[in-house]
DNA sequence: TTGCTTTAGCACAGAAATGCGCAAACAAAC
DNA sequence: GTTTGTTTGCGCATTTCTGTGCTAAAGCAA
């Protein structure tokens, strides 16, 4: 079979050429197939006391919204390229992505062979830019909303892994997204836990629970109705 | 830039040819620069009284040993490829892979762009070939055994998400990763928990917690010295 | 039949966790 | 200045959990 050698001068990836190692077949990486990696991402924030996601217009037809995603470029980590997708698509400062599960059924998008790597981040509400989209990832009496369920491709399993982790992560720590502005309030803090867990919380035990992982800044805040409460900054 | 289209007569994969989709510049997935996508897997087993890692022989030169792994083929699942590289290196029948992390480090691999997709999977020590290698994962005093640490690219790193995993998993759960065969006395059980969890468990309080989530089969065992211990299966 | 070993089960004490009611400390209203 | 409403902090009772020691049960071996 005749080969040609294909060259790039974007971004100083790596070409065929006679610098790549070989394998045992005389083979470069580049002479296998390789799939289209993917990155996509579930943007959580806390808004009117509940859990919400971040969606973007969906190019494609028929479906109007999607998770931003994008293309991982050469030489460009996943996070890095979650952070420049949420920029480029939504217009999003995102803040540290984490990893949920690489989707990889084989024909799960029309264009070809494409892997995509699931992301959660997290950002405060006031830092997102006015006129974004969100939705609620609620549940109401045990059924998705109905926005979530049409999203394309494996969105809505995207969105239940990030609901996931951002719970599990919040089940002891008491901010470790970083979505409060410190100092803050016990209640502030209890009220952001309900938000993120969907429910309820006791106050004298989430306090209990908290009170061990905070620092108290001797200070009270003020401009409160009621008894004034305590100021707590994260250790 | 003069383009040859390349075509491949291999397991089907798409090649760039006139059937592919093309995006807004006229281009396919194919004409994009893409990563090597490998799998990599720390297959778990408990053995005298411990947690072991497989290892298989590293052809690369300097070092001895490494984990199962494989690059990804078109039309392949993650999984599978995970399964078909325990068979094709050591000869093992890998279960349930579990993905843990996607390693991303853009030089992590001399060859090339190279993404590892970081799996774990389970296998009890019965069901493995006589004669594969196995190392224990267990911490003396906080220090790696030294052959983990040695273990080449990111391989120490997939070993402790794939314990953290596992263990994580056996911290309620009877056997998730279903280690023993049922029917299993309750003795059976909480050594197997002390293995993974590498502590000791205290037995009345074990109890408690695994009899509701469990059957007993009303059998007991046989063959043994002291009172018969009474024989159960998970739910 | 007896002795030994192991398991099962439970009572109990102590530790830990939970939830509630009340006093304290504020702001707002009168 | 007093009263009302709201919120916070804390003491207390209750509940839940844990670990220990003990004994009975149930087998095998001698």
């Amino acid at each position: 079979m005749l080969h040609c050698l294909r060259k790039y001068a974007q971004n100083g990836v790596m070409t065929s050429s006679p610098s790549l190692p070989v394998d045992g077949f005389g083979k470069t990486l580049l002479d296998y197939p390789r799939p289209s990696v993917a990155v996509d991402t579930a943007l959580l924030t806390v808004h009117d006391g509940g859990l919400k996601v971040l969606l973007v217009p969906h190019p494609g037809a028929g479906l109007g919204w999607a998770l931003p995603g994008t293309f991982v470029r050469p030489g460009e980590r996943l996070a890095d390229a979650v952070l420049r997708s949420l920029r480029e698509k939504a217009g999003v400062s995102g803040r540290d992505p984490q990893q949920l599960h690489v989707f990889d059924e084989p024909g799960r998008d029309e264009r070809g062979w494409v892997l995509s790597v699931a992301h959660v981040d997290v950002v405060p509400f006031g830092e997102l830019p006015a006129g974004v989209k969100l939705i609620s990832v609620t549940e109401f009496a045990g059924a998705r909303v109905a926005q979530v369920r049409e999203l394309p491709y494996d969105h809505a399993q995207i969105i239940d892994y990030a609901v996931a982790q951002v719970r599990s992560q919040y089940l002891s720590a008491p901010d470790p997204g970083g979505l409060l502005t410190p100092p803050f309030t016990l209640k502030e803090l209890r009220e952001l836990h309900e938000a993120v867990r969907g429910e309820s919380l006791q106050r004298d035990t989430f306090r209990r629970a908290m009170e061990p992982q905070l620092v108290a800044t001797g200070e009270i805040s003020d401009g409160t109705k009621g008894r004034p409460a305590a100021l707590f900054m994260p250790y």
